[in-house]
DNA sequence: GTGTTGACTATCG
DNA sequence: ACGATAGCCAACA
């Protein structure tokens, strides 16, 4: 049983009409400075596991938004984006700006990682 | 309802 | 440390 839910309908029910949604409210908990795989990303907004979801939802996020769509990093604590890209350059610097450090492109999820 | 796709992750060589 | 493989979950066609 798939049947879509409609997408804007938020205000009928508490419920969120997708998991979409949901990776939207964890990610808004982010504090700056700091960076979250999508993994724990996902596990926080309820989906243990769909880490892959976290990365569908923030690659669908407009370039206007104001989720701070910086701070998700992969596993392997690097940009989990293509390096040529110009979303790759901005994530970068956005992250200099709070603080992060990053080495060689990669961040130290030991002191920058988000645990909660 | 079935099949494909993806800003992923853990494991193995 | 790095590349290849398999496993996973949800959205979309």
């Amino acid at each position: 049983m798939k049947k879509t839910l409609i997408p804007e309908h938020p205000a009928a029910s508490n419920q969120v009409a997708t998991n979409r949604e949901a990776i939207y409210l964890a990610l808004m908990s982010i504090p700056a400075g700091k960076v979250i795989t999508y993994g724990q990303l996902a596990s926080l907004a309820g989906l243990p596991g769909a880490a892959r979801l976290a990365g569908s939802v923030l690659c669908g996020l407009p370039e206007k938004t104001e989720l701070p769509w910086h701070r998700v990093i992969n596993a392997q604590g690097k940009i989990s984006l293509p390096v040529d890209s110009a979303s790759y350059k901005k994530q970068l610097q956005r992250l200099k700006a709070e603080g992060v450090e990053i080495k060689n492109g990669k961040i130290s999820l030991r002191i920058y990682g988000y645990n909660n």
